[in-house]
DNA sequence: CATAAATACTACCAATAAGTAGCATATAAA
DNA sequence: TTTATATGCTACTTATTGGTAGTATTTATG
């Protein structure tokens, strides 16, 4: 199970943007608010357009805006698209071949928190964020 | 947030153990039986046994046994003494510096999902296991 | 005591993730 | 058309994690 740093970059950017979904940001603009280092993100931005989330605008006053409406994005998809939700999705074990169909000692354990896991990452979508709190970083 | 490899096979292998928490296991046979390389078991073995948990015994006819009743050591502290259960607790977003009183946009959202992930951790322990499942590794 | 079978320790190596540098490309506006 | 200000791309560097090698140490037993 892991939820790397880049996921949490990835997090980190759409819900700032989500704030004013229909705003152009440019990296600049995000590595200043932000707390991730400007190649990095820029790299990101780049994987996150071509995932379909967000789209680039070149050129001069360029910058990144959703292609869609943040209610169709969900957590899920964005860690999905990242790093492949199976990682969080999987064993916490990290056995990777289990079919569930004959679980292991621990997997009534595991199962509630990975059931729980699941279901707020797919239910909740960037307009789900509650923007009234602070967005910090 | 994230649960590395090596907190993965810290729980292999307490868990293997605990199905017959009173015999003596060698680090040999715990490498046969469950899919961790030799040497890094055997280092984790060291670091779980200076974490309390279980005690070496040298020499010949020598390994590894409990030093404790296994309904007394919960998944929780066995996370967190190889590598911080901070990191699993922590926030998805990995803002180190949170803290919680003035949360952010997706605190509500993730509060859910870590909730139950420390409740689980902090109330099952290695007697909880159902060891009538299969261990599979 | 010599041997066999176990753990302990140190230092190194490999794989992956994170971060950086530099240049190419696009485009609005003076 | 030049310039300023954006993104895109490729290759490299650094940090972290996972894994390995080799040797020392411990101890039951013949
Ligand atoms: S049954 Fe066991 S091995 Fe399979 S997913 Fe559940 S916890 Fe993991
Ligand atoms: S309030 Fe936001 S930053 Fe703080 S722990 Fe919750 S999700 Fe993380």
């Amino acid at each position: 199970m892991k939820l790397t740093k880049t996921a949490e970059y990835a997090l980190r950017i759409l819900i700032f943007m989500a704030k004013k979904p229909d705003q152009l940001y440019t990296a600049k603009q995000l590595v200043e608010e932000l707390n991730v280092s400007d190649k990095y993100l820029r790299r990101l931005m780049t994987d996150l357009s071509k995932s379909g989330f967000i789209r680039s605008v070149q050129g001069r006053d360029g910058g990144y805006i959703f292609t869609k409406g943040t209610d169709k994005i969900f957590l899920f998809d964005i860690v999905h698209s990242v790093e492949g939700m199976d990682k969080l999705n999987g064993c916490v074990l990290g056995f990777e071949k289990c079919s569930c169909t004959n679980p292991c000692a621990m997997h009534d354990t595991w199962e509630h928190v990975r059931d729980e896991l699941n279901k707020v990452f797919r239910q909740t979508s960037l307009a789900n964020m509650d923007f009234e709190k602070i967005l910090r970083y």
